[in-house]
DNA sequence: ACCTGAACACCGTTCAAGT
DNA sequence: ACCTGAACACCGTTCAAGT
């Protein structure tokens, strides 16, 4: 199999990142390789190096393209659950593209500038709605991590294998648990095709992140309630 | 630096996972390796061979110890929410004893035997307190996800650095986030330290886990009333 | 049944050297 | 400024061979 080296492309820092982005999207995380990428490019491994300091480096700098990806459409009128499931969405659109990074996600998130303004808006927001500053900090690490976790949490999410590949080892993992004994895990073979697939994936995310809301909304309502007891 | 062999330490199956475990505890799970473990037993690397298949068995079979190692205390009697809750805490506490094995957790929920016990418990629970089957299987990835989240998010649970290296890091992270703009981002700058430290963990979880209960219990109460309306 | 030696195809990274 | 060659210290894994 000869290295399918693109001739127009020429190498440079966002070049890198671009084909390392699409190398993880196409056979996972682990695929990306500086020897690997030099291949991709034509080139030596060690040209890489010029490009980007190390391969921690380039991961970062993944990190940071995730974060840069996320689209914002925030209105600040609105209610600020209502801005707060925004903002969550919105990350769970960008980490959707690159699933296999998600580990990525992170430690980037104070360090991107792009991270460090949305965490600025959502601290804001929940400062404001009346949640403590322990709350705020807790709520708004809380929404970064539904995103990652609902995106993680999406069948076949976290390899980085072909489509038939795929569909093959979800047909076994179902196999798997329809042989379970059926006096013993009743539930299980009872739900099983909705614990492994989903075909309304909208209506997936939607209810993941209604339900982070409904609980940061309860956890403010109560607090409201002690405090004025 | 001599290999730091144990002779009294016998070669099989459960002492190589032990092993792996506690090298994951220490240095990370990058450190985790076929040679790296044959160098701690004093044998070559391919003895280990004998008693694991390959790495991703004995990553698998780190990950099954995990879901072993979940407590679970769940009185049937009492209300779905509080059960709910007691799964969840249990998760973490589990979870917790390693939190460099994180990943390990998700592919084995399905094939473990725990995993498999805890997951049928899970789904009655919820199945039987209202919830469609298709909520009850999300409310339920969602559990599982939570503990996940809420040990990843801990502070420094990433990296399996020694702990000097590990508060040096987090004050870098601290100082930059400090020098950021002040006019730009006040709400970063005033809510760094909850960000970064939080010097009451049970709260830390409680808090967790009560959004999350509180949301599946939203979740419902919405439900009923669409469906009585 | 359990372990070793030698080998293969991979990694990241450094450093001197080329143009 | 940008790339290469050679080298080093690592990986996982196979396979024939030893005891």
């Amino acid at each position: 199999v000869a290295a399918r080296r693109v001739l127009s492309e020429t190498l440079n820092r966002d070049a890198v990142i671009d084909r390392a982005l699409a190398l993880a999207d196409a056979e996972g995380l682990d695929a990306v390789t500086i020897r690997r990428l030099g291949q991709e490019f034509g080139v030596t491994p060690m040209a890489l190096y010029w490009h980007v300091k190390s391969k921690d480096e380039l991961l970062d700098a993944m990190g940071d393209r995730l974060f840069a990806s996320v689209q914002l459409d925030v209105v600040s009128g609105q209610p600020w659950d209502e801005q707060l499931r925004s903002i969550v969405l919105a990350f769970v659109e960008a980490f959707r593209r690159h699933p296999t990074c998600l580990e990525l996600v992170y430690r980037r998130i104070f360090a991107s500038v792009e991270g460090q303004q949305i965490t600025e808006l959502a601290l804001g927001l929940l400062r404001n709605a009346g949640f403590t500053r322990r709350e705020t900090a807790d709520v708004a690490t809380h929404a970064l991590q539904t995103a990652i976790m609902l995106v993680g949490a999406e069948p076949g999410a976290e390899p980085g294998v072909s489509a038939e590949e795929q569909s093959e080892q979800l047909a076994a993992k179902r196999a798997g648990l329809l042989a379970l004994p059926a006096e013993q895990f009743p539930y299980i073979r009872e739900m099983a095709d909705e614990m492994l697939h989903c075909d309304d994936m909208p209506g997936y995310y939607a209810f993941g992140v209604d339900v982070f809301v409904a609980g940061a909304r309860a956890t403010l309502n109560r607090q409201r309630a002690d405090s004025s007891a």
